[in-house]
DNA sequence: CTTTTTGCAAATGATTTGCATTAAC
DNA sequence: GTTAATGCAAATCATTTGCAAAAAG
């Protein structure tokens, strides 16, 4: 049988030696039904309704050990914000200059050559960040 | 003969209806010279020894009108603070997880396949932001 | 029992804003 | 003369930090 979500988050803290904690199961499973991109204060709101008394410090920190243990990557999309996203399988973002939402792209670019590049200048490439910017569809009309 | 790299800037101020000013003279003649991304800070720093008294407010709006004329593109590659970038052609950005110094790429990604996805959204895309995220050949062996 | 994690309050630091003054036109 | 642009000081706001109390192992 497949193990929880619970379960997976348990084995791959535990795997580097940090604790087991009711905030980081709390906020493992917000991310994972959310679904998508959110900042830090939406998960943090939509976390207290579980978890009263969760603080936003421990919010960051949380994402910023979740993110060491790819479980959420975070996003600079340009808003005031950072994006946390929780999908795991790379995909472009589109921010839309007008009204600042930024939306998945089911299509990454093709990073070959930009981690060719950074392969060539002796770097050790890990990820690539596509941001397409532009104008959304509802922005076009309005 | 070509024009110079001040005439080209008056007229692109003035057929959008802004005034040519000393500020925005000298700040684009750093950003050409610099001819590599940099911080605000960093920019007014250099800028203030030609225009002393030149300030940090006025580095920022001026910044973000040369974006609107397409004379500087504002990456966000991780860092505390935006880089501005005076770099017309396409390139994509190395920033290092470890040192957090960000370099050019000279190749960017292929972000035909993220283009399309947007103009299938219903967007109408302008211009895609690639940044490659790892650690830098110095930091490897460091 | 020991060490990590948390929450709180305060600090930090980049960017923005309000407003009176100055400079462009 | 009219309006936009600048400088200053202060505000904003996301994120981080210091530290004592609580929880995990």
């Amino acid at each position: 049988m497949s193990a929880t979500a619970d379960e997976r988050l348990e084995t791959a803290l535990r795997a580097r030696g940090h604790r087991v904690t009711s905030q980081r199961l709390v906020l493992h499973r917000v991310l994972d039904e959310l679904g998508r991109h959110a900042s830090a204060e939406e998960i943090a709101r939509a976390s207290a309704e579980r978890l009263p008394g969760l603080s936003l410090p421990t919010v960051y920190a949380t994402l910023e050990l979740f993110e060491g243990l790819n479980l959420v990557r975070r996003v600079d999309a340009g808003g005031p914000a950072a994006l946390f996203d929780p999908r795991p399988d790379p995909h472009a973002h589109f921010a839309c200059r007008v009204c600042g939402a930024v939306t998945d792209l089911d299509a990454g670019a093709d990073p070959g050559p930009a981690e060719a590049a950074a392969r060539a200048a002796g770097a050790e490439p890990e990820h690539v960040d596509v941001v397409v910017r532009g104008v959304c569809a509802g922005c076009r009309m309005g």
